[in-house]
DNA sequence: GATCCGTGGAA
DNA sequence: TTTCCAAGGAT
């Protein structure tokens, strides 16, 4: 099967059932790209959808979030989950602001060089901000490689030696129509090859499937959780604490933050590890604010 | 390379 | 109820 074909059965779906998302409306500026894509990191979109929209409204372009406290970018951040990137967020507002003009970078080492962007949030902003032509590899397009080009029930552990070399192998040589195939192997995984019951009848590549053509093998070894436990757990107590601080304009005693969490020993490493994060600030004896 | 980092909805 | 997992990044 030519790369091009697999292309086009993508891009051909993708223009048929494109959700209609905040980031794909003509026009939508690259800083919005980029604070989605922030927001987009590990968070499903639904649940993205009307912080992205608060964000834009309040901080329509860098400089004004630069502008800010650190601690507005987290509390503004309310239970979208892993606060830290919304530290990075306003990091990364204030290096575009200072070092590049106010203007979000285009090409992706610029953009790797910022806070809280990795190799998959480059890409994605050069491709989806600017129109250029990049292999974007996230969870859903590693999954979607895996079955139907490797014909693995699952993708491996990610690797980017090996990731960003596969779906270049498979990217259509237009830009524009590389920025479709992209947004449409992403689209795919989300609503089609999804990890649990994927919807191989509605598939667009069911045709030329690998996993399908080997009879769907599943995977042999039990995988190990993808997470420890939440409850009781540090992640838990730290999340307990910070929506004290969200939740008020003033700084509060540790006595009564102690209250958000059961387990002292617990309680003591939350707050010594938002302290050494960044995610808040000591204002007193004992007594913690947003930074 | 393994581990850590939130939250909430679905199966 | 428990488990899975969602447009990752940093260390």
């Amino acid at each position: 099967m030519p790369a091009t074909a697999f292309a086009a059965a993508v891009v051909d779906w993708f223009a048929l059932h494109a959700r209609d998302l905040p980031w794909r409306r003509p026009g939508f500026p690259p800083w919005g790209t980029l604070v989605s894509e922030f927001m987009l990191q590990q968070t499903p979109v639904v649940r993205v959808i009307p912080r992205l929209d608060e964000w834009l409204t309040r901080w329509p372009e860098p400089a004004a979030l630069a502008a800010e406290a650190p601690g507005e970018a987290v509390r503004a951040w309310q239970s979208l989950g892993y606060p830290r990137r919304a530290l990075r967020l306003h990091a990364c507002a204030v290096a575009i602001t200072t070092e590049h003009g106010g203007v979000v970078p285009r090409d992706v080492p610029t953009l790797l060089g910022l806070p809280g962007i990795g190799d998959y949030t480059a890409r994605a902003i050069a491709v989806f901000a600017y129109g250029d032509r990049h292999p974007v590899v996230d969870t859903n397009i590693r999954r979607v490689v895996a079955r139907a080009v490797e014909g693995l029930p699952d993708a491996a552990a990610p690797n980017a030696k090996r990731d960003l070399p596969a779906m270049t192998a498979l990217l259509p040589a237009d830009d524009g129509e590389a920025a479709r195939f992209n947004a449409g192997m992403m689209e795919l995984g989300a609503l089609i090859c999804t990890a649990r019951s994927p919807k191989c009848e509605l598939c667009p590549l069911a045709a030329q499937c690998a996993w399908r053509a080997a009879g769907y093998p599943e995977t042999e070894v039990a995988r190990r959780p993808v997470q420890k436990a939440y409850e009781g757990s540090d992640r838990q107590a730290r999340g307990a604490v910070l929506r004290v601080l969200r939740a008020t304009a003033h700084p509060v005693p540790g006595s009564r933050l102690g209250e958000a969490v059961t387990d002292p020993a617990r309680y003591g490493r939350a707050v010594a590890g938002l302290l050494a994060d960044g995610l808040i600030v000591a204002v007193g004896d004992d007594v913690f604010a947003l930074p």
